[in-house]
DNA sequence: TTCATATAGATGTATTTTCATCTAATCTAT
DNA sequence: ATAGATTAGATGAAAATACATCTATATGAA
């Protein structure tokens, strides 16, 4: 019988606490730049990567973001000009979402504080062999 | 010169993604249960390990709270009758924390669901003889 | 075709979280 | 002792997120 204490609890609280402070500080990071959040960061970074455009649906899956709250972050962003609707003709009821000159820019920018932000919390770690190894479980969680 | 895709990146995104989906999942088995939020567990658990009471100061480091966010989570929290408060004598500002019966009670129900829940998605890693140094890494994050 | 079901996305409402600021008590240096 | 700075915690207002439901289109089986 297992015990609470034990090694999967343990690695689910080290994951936790790793994530919220990372994401933490970056978010602060980027406010202090007077920069828009990750989310939005996300968004634009999965546009950007997407010469065709991607639907909504998409980039909730891509991203586990919540359908109301995607269309809520999506109306924001697209009123900043940052990304465009169009309405996808092979289904009346979707929409395209592209990126547009000006989120490319925003992206860029906010990727100069983020970058380096990512290599100076994870830029040590990713010499270790282990790191490889914790990235396969990591990504072996998701679902 | 690094670019974008690079391994720092990789960890991050990783972490990201396994954090997300994990903890989505978690929440909605424990209100598919009727039960409160993760959040509600990790004070009571907290604080159910803490004979003399805590202080809120130190639930938000131990547990990375926002100050205002877990002032209204305690007062919800102590408004359910699972954590009461007391004034703290040696400085007159501050107050202590203790978990109730009802309290106890609440936080082994939601163990009842939490629990497997970890087991099942991180019981299977556990086995992997380097637990400990991944765990490490995690730990590594936190600040 | 037609009815039932499923999917894409929006939106009203409630809840949670953040941000900024406030009060009261404590601490520190003079 | 006292002025100034710091800390514990609360709170109004704003923003983000979640939940439930709704509309419109699409799909699939009879």
């Amino acid at each position: 019988m297992k015990i609470m204490g034990s090694e999967p609890t343990a690695f689910w609280v080290a994951l936790n606490l790793a994530y919220r402070s990372v994401h933490r500080d970056m978010e602060e990071a980027l406010k202090q730049a007077g920069l828009p959040s990750l989310r939005w960061y996300d968004v634009l970074w999965e546009l950007e990567r997407a010469p065709d455009g991607m639907r909504p649906f998409e980039l909730e899956n891509d991203l586990l973001f919540e359908q109301s709250n995607l269309s809520r972050t999506l109306r924001r962003i697209v009123g900043e000009g940052l990304v465009e609707e169009f309405t996808y003709a092979a289904d009346r009821r979707g929409k395209v979402l592209r990126i547009t000159a000006k989120g490319r820019r925003l992206r860029k920018q906010m990727w100069a504080v983020y970058g380096p932000q990512i290599e100076n919390k994870f830029g040590p770690l990713a010499d270790t062999e282990d790191a490889d190894k914790l990235i396969a479980i990591l990504k072996s969680l998701i679902s």
